[in-house]
DNA sequence: AGAGGAATATCT
DNA sequence: AGATATTCCTCT
């Protein structure tokens, strides 16, 4: 089993439209501009190409789908896929067996398969309601590929959409459907997506309309890859003339583009305007309350990954459905407003929401099977991608698609990228062995590469697959996920960066799934499969363009830490396949990390003369360019404290090395031992940048200077 | 390419 | 004013 292939990225590579797919369906921004929006219906119709392509097995393509499953239970759901195809029935809907279930995100199958929606159409209606009618998130794990016409019927669902265009601006509404980052990324999954897209959700509807550029519909796109659903078709949704955003062109596009919108607002404005002229009319005055659903996950947020899959866990999924779309309570605050941190609390609390909303949860996806609507698939595709404001493709580098490479195929029942699968199950686990650093600066497109993921102790993350014991090697894929409360997605502000080159010692083939770039490498029976991660490097994309994207709800601003999702489809006798999922420990992408609290390790000496003017070297981690040593003398009588800032040699300096220059001590009269501290700080920040810094000899002792009798020469012991 | 640092630009 | 986000520069 080689691999796995994505489907075919849509053209666009931002495109959203992966995303949207998994949003919107399920959680259904609102769409803000209703006029925009087709029905759901529509929607579906357009979709209708064919189904699946089916994926190019190499060697093992399963086509099956995926299936949620719905266990929570902590352990993982896995989820099988089903090659079976043909029914419809199967996808989401059976549980499997067991092992696994997986939770699904938004998507509402049923267990027993039936979509959780029934109605073909979607009803977009907004509201916050929601629904998600079942929780999503339980699939059974095994999906099977059902028939096509099978599953359509889910698409039922109302989607709940809340009122999405509300979620940010109101002004400019964004599409809202919220999903986090993962908007996109709900897309990503291919499959589901097109599962999901009957639904059609509410945001994806609405804003698709617009977005459908007719490029966006052309196949093209160069990703023959699976799915090439994309290409799909332009569905007559799609068509451009429908959608007033045709006239969006990626020029225009671009063109705003070009000159960043200064503020996001603006930005957004723009596009929607521009693109989705619906929309801005609507801008209700009124945010809508749904609008964003998605409370966007700020960095304090985030929880263990464990707990995802306890109860707990199940809580966090629900949450996070709701989040993404929750509707915030309040209004319509615009879910950047709202930032991060607090969110959580509140609005998890609430989030329960209407699912559909999160593209991460999609559960939706889960529900329909690809089979179903085989049309769907493509759709999706070529959907999401209409429906996001298509990118340039020129910001988005990293959208090109890439031939396959021989490990893949595409398997057009792979679980989407937003589902939650285990680890392991039965006799298979997938393991990581060797976890990366806890920081790793990503890179713009606007400045070279800065290279792989490493880990902490040197080297790079290792992961490894344990239980397999079969000839065939299988398809590693690597994709950069979210790191927040919420459930496990794609993240729609960073994406993983394919790095070759001598250094790099394992290859990779690249592949976009839905808005999602993934990274395939070849776990091989030779090598236990175990894969050296040491071609990964995280791509940051610009918070103001992926915002822009329809659908997408979060936002990027403080969400700056992600997490390397590792993948593998297993096949199984009966042409199921068994996809396992680990997540690596979270990963802070900013460089500001690296300006956190200043932290010295060691001074060049431990005893020297100290008399006004002595360089010192501290090393430690964290300085910066504005470091300052501040010495702190304390009198005897530790009433009277001196500070004095030391001056810094700029011109000795390395990195993480602080040369500095003792001063004077003002008490120089003093015949007694003076207790003599320093602490680093950095900024311009004020306390809570200062870190006083206890120096701690060797011993444990305390800083003391002594003072001898002469004065004018003092030695300090440290 | 791969880093590290920092100037600027944008929010909060 | 501060905190963050992006873009630039420089160096190896």
């Amino acid at each position: 089993m080689p691999s796995s292939s994505f489907p075919a990225p849509s053209k666009f590579p931002l495109g959203p439209p992966a995303a949207a797919c998994g949003r919107g369906h399920s959680a259904g921004p609102a769409p803000p501009a209703a006029g925009t929006m087709k029905s759901a219906e529509e929607e579906h119709y357009s979709y209708v190409s064919s189904g699946l392509s089916s994926g190019l097995p190499l060697s093992t393509a399963h086509p099956s789908l995926p299936a949620p499953c719905h266990d929570l239970q902590t352990s993982n759901p896995v989820i099988t896929v089903l090659p079976s195809a043909g029914h419809p029935s199967g996808y989401g809907s059976t549980v499997d067996s067991g092992s696994a279930g997986y939770f699904l995100p938004s998507g509402g199958a049923r267990p027993n398969g039936a979509p959780t929606l029934e109605s073909p159409r979607i009803e977009i209606t907004s509201y916050l309601g929601l629904h998600h009618g079942s929780n999503p998130f339980f699939h059974d794990a095994e999906v099977e590929d059902t028939v096509p016409g099978a599953r359509r019927a889910p698409s039922t669902a109302t989607l709940p959409l809340p009122s999405l265009e509300a979620y940010r601006d109101p002004t400019c509404l964004s599409p809202a459907s919220s999903l986090s980052s993962r908007s996109c990324n709900s897309e990503a999954s291919s499959y589901e997506s097109n599962y999901s897209y009957p639904y059609a959700s509410p945001q994806t509807s609405p804003w698709q309309s617009p977005c459908v550029s007719p490029k966006t519909t052309e196949p093209e796109d160069g990703f023959p890859r699976g799915l090439g659903a994309c290409t799909l078709l332009a569905s007559p949704r799609h068509s451009p003339s429908t959608s007033p955003r045709t006239s969006v062109t990626e020029e225009s596009w671009l063109g705003a583009h070009g000159s960043r919108p200064s503020s996001p607002c603006n930005k957004r404005k723009y596009g929607l305007n521009g693109r989705h002229a619906s929309c801005s009319p609507h801008p209700s005055p009124t945010p809508s309350p749904q609008g964003s659903p998605r409370v966007s996950v700020t960095d304090d947020t985030w929880l263990d990954e464990s707990t995802q899959f306890t109860s707990s866990a199940i809580v966090a999924a629900i949450n996070a459905l709701s989040t993404d779309t929750s509707l915030d309570l309040g209004e319509g605050v615009p879910v950047k407003a709202r930032k991060t941190t607090l969110e959580h609390t509140a609005a998890m609390a609430f989030k329960v929401e209407p699912a559909g909303e999160d593209p991460g949860t999609t559960p939706p996806a889960a529900a329909f099977s690809p089979s179903d609507f085989p049309a769907f698939q493509h759709i999706r595709k070529g959907a999401f991608c209409d429906q996001y404001l298509s990118v340039p493709q020129a910001s988005c580098p990293w959208v090109k698609p890439k031939p396959l490479s021989p490990a893949s195929y595409m398997s057009p029942s792979l679980p989407a990228l937003d589902w939650q699968l285990p680890p392991h199950s039965g006799p298979y686990e997938l393991r990581i062995e060797v976890q990366p650093k806890s920081h790793h600066r990503a890179h713009y497109e606007t400045e070279g590469s800065r290279g792989a993921v490493k880990a902490s102790a040197g080297g790079h993350p290792i992961v490894q697959l344990h239980g397999y014991l079969e000839n065939e090697p299988l398809t590693l894929q690597l994709f950069i996920g979210t790191a927040d409360d919420r459930l496990l997605r794609p993240h729609a502000f960073y994406q993983v960066h394919r790095i070759t080159g001598k250094t790099v010692s394992t290859t990779s083939h690249e592949t976009i799934l839905s808005n999602t770039k993934v990274l395939e490498i070849l776990l091989l029976p030779e090598n236990h499969m175990r894969a050296i991660i040491d071609c990964a490097g995280i791509l940051k994309l610009r918070n103001s363009d992926i915002e822009l994207r329809k659908g997408e709800t979060d936002i990027g601003r403080k969400n700056t830490r992600v997490r390397l999702v590792f993948r593998v489809h297993i096949p199984q006798p009966g042409g199921r396949t068994l996809s396992l999922q680990v997540a690596s420990n979270p990963i802070e992408c900013s460089q500001r990390s690296a300006q956190e609290l200043p932290l010295v390790e060691k001074q060049s000496t431990d005893s020297y003369l100290v008399v006004g003017g002595r360089k010192m070297v501290l090393t430690g981690h964290n300085f910066m360019q504005d470091s300052k040593v501040i010495f702190v003398e304390k009198a005897p009588d530790g009433h009277h404290v001196w500070e004095m800032e030391a001056k810094t040699d700029r011109e000795l300096c390395k990195p993480n090395s602080l040369v500095v220059e003792i001063p004077p001590f003002r008490n120089q009269r003093i015949t007694s031992p003076v207790q003599v501290s320093f602490y680093v700080c950095n900024g311009k920040r004020k306390r809570s940048q200062y870190q006083p810094f206890t120096y701690l000899p060797a011993n444990g002792n305390a800083v003391f200077l002594t003072l001898t009798a002469d004065t004018e020469r003092l030695r300090c012991f440290f």
